[in-house]
RNA sequence: GGGGAGAUACCGAAGCGGUCAAACGGGGCAGACUGUAAAUCUGUUGGCUUAGCCUUCGUAGGUUCGAAUCCUGCUCUCCCCA
C-alpha cells in the first residue's frame, strides 16, 4: 500500500494538512529520531465509526506513512464505560450484546484502513478488553488509581465542565482507563504516542502522567483540530443524521453526495485534510477552483478522493453515474434505457417502497399514492401541497396535477417507479 | 411550609368571550435564481371526502347561544420568602 518514506516529517505533515492542534513538547523530535509505535483508541459506540472518526484513521495512515508503526486500539473496555470528554450529559450504557457486535464492525472497519503488511511497520489492532477483563477492581484501584491524584484528575475540563450538570463516578473514571491503555501500551510494546481529537487532550495527558509516576519515562501525544464547517453546523452529520462508513448505514452514493456538497470554503480545507495528494497538487487545484468555482473542482476531487479511499473505486464510478443521472438534465427515456440491474445500483440506498400492482392497474390518485399506498408522505395535506408546488416528480415528468392517476403505464422495466421530491430526494416504488 | 408567575402549533412568542387553525420570528418543506453552493426572492407549514368540514391552545370538568380566552380541581415548570 504504502512504501516506507522513512524521514518523512509526520509532524510537519500534519502541520499543513491542518491536523495538529497540539502536542507534547518533544513530539516532533522522539518522532524524528525513533522509528516510532503511535495508537489512537476507537470506543465502538454505534455499529459503524462516522467521518467524525476519519480524521482519526488518517492520521494513524499518516502516521504509517511517515515509516511509523500505527496501532488501533478499539475500545472494547473503554466503550462499557463512557467517555465524558465533550460531552455535557451523562450518557446511557451500551448494553453489552451491542457493544460486541459494534466492536466486532468497527474493527473490521479500521482493518480496512491500515497496513498489516508493511514489513517492520506493520499496523498493529488491538482491543482494549484483552488486556482489562482479567484485572481485578483492587488491583486496578492499587496500582493505577494510587498514582493520580484526584484534584489532578478533577482538573480535567471534560470532569470540570460536568461538575455542575453531574458526573458519574463510572464516567469520572474513563480518564483512568484511558491511561492505562497507554501505560499497558507503552510497558508492553514501547508504544510511546497517543494521539486523538482535541478533546482528548486530558485523557492523553493523563496517560503521559500515569506513564511518568509509574515507571519514570517519556510519552508523547498530539492532538488534531476538531473539523468544523464555515458555516457553524456539526460536521459529519446532515438532516438525515450521522454520515457513516459502513455502507449498510450511509450508502456510497450518500457518502459521495455528502463530499460532493461542501462549501467551497470547507473544500479547500477538507482536501487537506481528508486526502493524501501532495501540497503541490492541492494548491494548483485550489488555483484552478478559484478561477472556475462553478465547476467545482475541489469538491469532486475531495468526493472522489474520500469515496475511493472508503468504499473503493467501483462504488465511487456507481456513485458518480448514480448523480450524473439523478441530477444531470436526464429524461425519462434515459431511466427507460437502464436496465433492470442499472436502475437497481444507481438507486441503491435510496428508501423503496412496494406498492399493489393490482391497484397500479386500475390507477391511483396521486395523493394517495404519496401518501397511503407509499407512506412517502405522511398525510394528503402534505402531498397536495407537494403537488401544488411543482415539487413532485414521477420518472423525472413534473406532475402538477393534484387529479392525476398513477398507472402501470409508466412503470420502468415493467416494475420501477423514481418518485422525486423537490430536487434532491429519491423514492424508489416497486410494483408487487 | 408561605407568596407569586406561567403552561399556546416543530421551537420561541402574541392572543385574553365571537371576525382564531390561532399574529410575528426562527426552523422545516417546495418553487425561482445558481454551481446538486452561498446569498436573495416567492409560496407553504394540524387533518380530511379542501370555496366546505373535523380535531387542536398542559389536563379533567364547569359557566355561556358561543371559550385558547371566564370559573374549579389536577399535573408540571419557574421565581420570591421561610
Amino acid at each position: 500500500m504504502c512504501e516506507i518514506e522513512w524521514k518523512m516529517n509526520f509532524i510537519e505533515e500534519l502541520k499543513w494538512r491542518g491536523l495538529l492542534y497540539d502536542m507534547i513538547p518533544g513530539t516532533e523530535q522522539y518522532l524524528l529520531e525513533n522509528k516510532a509505535r503511535g495508537y489512537i483508541g476507537f470506543d465502538p459506540t454505534a455499529p459503524s465509526l462516522g467521518i467524525g472518526n476519519l480524521v482519526q484513521i488518517i492520521c494513524l495512515m499518516h502516521f504509517q506513512r511517515a515509516g511509523h508503526t500505527p496501532v488501533a486500539v478499539v475500545g472494547g473496555a473503554t466503550g462499557m464505560i463512557g467517555d465524558p470528554s465533550g460531552k455535557s450529559a451523562e450518557r446511557n450504557l451500551l448494553d453489552e450484546e451491542e457493544l460486541r457486535f459494534n466492536e466486532a464492525r468497527v474493527k473490521e472497519q479500521l482493518a480496512r484502513f491500515l497496513d498489516f503488511d508493511a514489513g517492520s511497520n506493520s499496523a498493529i489492532l488491538v482491543n482494549n478488553y484483552d488486556w482489562f477483563k482479567d484485572i481485578s477492581l483492587l488491583h486496578f484501584l492499587r496500582d493505577i488509581g494510587k498514582h493520580l491524584t484526584v484534584s489532578y484528575m478533577m482538573a480535567k475540563d471534560s470532569v470540570k465542565s460536568r461538575l455542575e450538570s453531574g458526573l458519574s463516578y463510572t464516567e469520572f473514571s474513563y480518564q483512568l482507563l484511558q491511561a492505562f491503555d497507554f501505560l499497558h501500551l507503552y510497558t508492553q510494546i514501547d508504544c510511546r504516542l497517543q494521539m486523538g481529537g482535541s478533546d482528548q487532550w486530558g485523557n492523553l495527558t493523563s496517560g503521559v502522567e500515569l506513564i511518568r509516576r509509574k515507571t519514570g519515562g517519556q510519552a508523547f501525544a498530539v492532538t488534531t483540530p476538531l473539523v468544523t464547517k464555515s458555516d457553524g453546523t456539526k460536521f459529519g452529520k446532515t438532516e438525515s443524521g450521522n454520515i457513516y462508513l459502513s455502507p449498510g448505514l450511509t450508502s456510497p452514493y450518500k457518502f459521495y453526495q455528502f463530499w460532493l456538497n461542501v462549501s467551497d470554503e470547507d473544500a479547500v480545507k477538507f482536501i487537506r485534510i481528508f486526502t493524501f495528494l501532495s501540497r503541490e497538487e492541492i494548491e494548483s487545484l485550489g488555483a484552478e477552483h478559484a478561477g472556475r468555482p462553478h465547476l467545482r473542482i475541489l469538491q469532486k476531487k475531495l468526493a472522489e478522493e474520500v469515496t475511493v479511499m472508503v468504499h473503493g473505486r467501483e462504488a465511487y464510478e456507481k456513485a458518480v453515474k448514480a448523480s450524473q443521472i439523478l441530477f444531470g438534465k436526464s429524461s425519462t427515456e434515459e431511466l427507460q434505457a437502464l436496465s433492470e440491474k442499472e436502475l437497481l445500483e444507481v438507486f441503491e440506498g435510496v428508501p423503496r417502497h412496494e406498492v399493489s400492482r393490482s391497484e397500479l392497474e386500475a390507477g391511483i390518485p396521486v395523493l394517495d399514492f404519496l401518501s397511503e399506498k407509499t407512506g412517502i408522505l405522511p398525510s394528503k395535506s402534505e402531498a397536495r401541497r407537494l403537488v401544488q408546488s411543482g415539487g413532485l416528480q414521477i420518472n423525472k415528468v413534473r406532475i402538477t396535477d393534484i387529479r392525476h392517476m398513477v398507472t402501470t403505464g409508466s412503470l420502468l422495466r415493467g416494475r420501477y417507479l423514481l418518485v422525486q421530491r423537490g430536487k434532491k430526494n429519491y423514492h424508489l416504488v416497486m410494483a408487487v
